[in-house]
DNA sequence: GCAAAAGTGTTCCAAGTACACCCATGG
DNA sequence: CCATGGGTGTACTTGGAACACTTTTGC
C-alpha cells in the first residue's frame, strides 16, 4: 500500500462533554481516569479513535460505554491540537458534546469509570486542557440553545412547563417571567399539551407536554427566540 | 519517552476554505493539487500539520503560503475523519474557513499552486470529501453572518454602503430594501462615515465608511440582525 | 383555611417592514 | 438634460417586555 512519506503520524482521541439536567441544575458527567498519566484524576470520558471508525462513530461508542445510551444528541464541538496538550505524546482531541436525559442514564453500566455528575459551577480540576473544552461546551450550549430547541434533549419525553423554564433559567443563570416564557414557548407550536399532570412538584400539579416531532424537526434550523436578548447572556 | 502503546497513529491535515468577494460574487480560492493522488485536480489549499505546530498555526501557515496574508479572519470549521476519505492512507482533516479582502490577495506569491477564484455557484468537482467541506463552510458563513458582523472581513478598510449591501445580497442570494438595510446597519453604531466618496461605481459617488473598531470588537458576540428573517435563508 | 406552585391577559414600547421620491453628476 | 446610481423619511405592523391576580389542592 502506498503511503504519504515523511509525514508524522499522531494519536487521535475523542472526548465527550456530557450534559444532564436534574430538574434544578445543569451538570456534566465526569469519570476517574483509568490509566496513566493522570490516573484517578477527574476527566472527560474519552478514548482513542479506532482504525475503522469515523469520528461520529467513535464519539457514539464512547458515549455508550459510559452511559449505556444510543441515539442521543451528540454534536462535534471543536478539535484541540496543541502539540503539548498531552505530556506523553502528541494527541489530537476531537471534542463532542452530548445532551442526555439524566433519568435514562444507567449508573450501573459504567461503574468501572466511577462517574459522577458535577454542577457546571462546581466542576473540579480536569486533566490536560479539558477545562478549556468544558468552557467551550458551556458557551456552545448557551449559544445554540438561544436559537434552537436543543434543550428538550435534556428532558424526558413528557415534561412540564415549569420544568422547562427551570432548565432555561439554569442554562442561562437568569430568571424569566413565566407568563412571557409560556407565551413564547407555546407560540412556537412545538409543544403538545397532554391530559395528565405531574403532581410531584406541587399540590395542584402541572400539565405534561410533549414535543410535536413534526414541528420539532421542521423548525430545528429556524431561529427561535426562547430567550429574551440572548446576546446579552452569552 | 513513554508512549501510549497499541494505538494507531494517523496523519493530520488542515484544509482551508478561503472566501473572497469581488464586489459582485462570493468566491472561494482553489488550487491545482500538486502531488499524488489526484494530482492536478482542483482542491482546497491544505497541508499536513507539522510536529511542533498547533492547528491554528498550521492553518495560518497554509493560508499565508497561498495568499501571502497574515492576521486575517480564520476560524475552525469542522473535523472530517471518515476512515476512507483519503484513499492512500487514513488522514484526518481539520477544516478552517478564512475571510479575506480579495484586493489584498497577491496573485504572484502563490503561482506555483495555480490558484483560481470560483464563484460559489460554480465550484468545480473537488477531491475526496472536499465538496462536503465547502458546503459546510457555505452554511457556516451564512449562519454566522446572520448574527455577527463577520462579512466586513471580506471588504477593504474603506467601503461604501452599496458595496456592503451587495455583499449581503450575494451571501444570502436575496435582495434587500436599501432604505431598511442602511437603517439597520447604521443603527448598530459600527460604522463611521468618511468624507470622501467612491466614484468608481456611479457618477454621484457613494460615501466611504469604515468600521468603528471599538464597537466592532465590543459587539462581535452580540446578536446583530443584519438580515431580515435569517432563519428563512439558511 | 392556608401555603405553595400553576395558570392566565393586557398594555406598552421597540424594532422591523413596506414603500416612493429627490439628489448629484458625468456624459 | 437625462440616465444612473446614491441617499433619505414615514406610517404601519408585529413581537417582546413589563406587570398582578386567580386557581387548585394537600396538609
Amino acid at each position: 500500500m502506498i503511503k504519504y512519506s515523511k509525514q508524522t503520524r499522531l494519536l487521535l482521541a475523542v472526548d465527550c462533554i456530557i450534559f444532564g439536567f436534574d430538574g434544578d441544575t445543569l451538570k456534566i458527567l465526569l469519570i476517574k481516569r483509568g490509566f496513566q498519566p493522570e490516573k484517578d484524576k477527574w476527566s472527560l470520558m474519552g478514548g482513542f479513535v479506532q482504525p475503522a471508525e469515523s469520528l461520529d462513530q467513535a464519539s457514539n461508542r464512547i458515549l455508550k460505554q459510559l452511559t449505556g445510551l444510543e441515539g442521543v444528541y451528540l454534536e462535534q464541538l471543536h478539535t484541540f491540537g496543541n502539540p503539548l496538550r498531552d505530556p506523553i505524546e502528541r494527541t489530537i482531541s476531537v471534542t463532542y458534546f452530548a445532551l442526555i436525559d439524566i433519568n435514562k442514564y444507567e449508573q450501573q453500566l459504567s461503574s468501572d469509570y466511577h462517574p459522577e455528575w458535577f454542577p457546571l459551577k462546581r466542576v473540579p480540576k480536569l486533566i490536560f486542557d479539558q477545562q478549556d473544552m468544558v468552557e467551550l461546551a458551556k458557551k456552545r450550549i448557551r449559544y445554540k440553545a438561544a436559537l434552537h430547541p436543543i434543550l428538550f434533549e435534556l428532558l424526558p419525553a413528557k415534561f412540564t412547563l415549569p420544568q422547562l423554564q427551570s432548565l432555561y433559567e439554569s442554562v442561562y443563570n437568569t430568571t424569566i417571567d413565566k407568563r412571557n416564557f409560556r407565551q413564547r414557548v407555546l407560540a412556537t407550536g412545538l409543544l403538545i399539551k397532554l391530559d395528565d399532570k405531574d403532581k410531584s412538584a406541587s399540590k395542584r400539579g402541572a400539565y405534561y407536554y410533549q414535543l410535536n416531532m413534526q414541528h420539532y424537526y421542521a423548525n430545528f434550523q429556524a431561529f427561535l427566540n426562547f430567550i429574551p436578548n440572548p446576546g446579552n447572556l452569552l
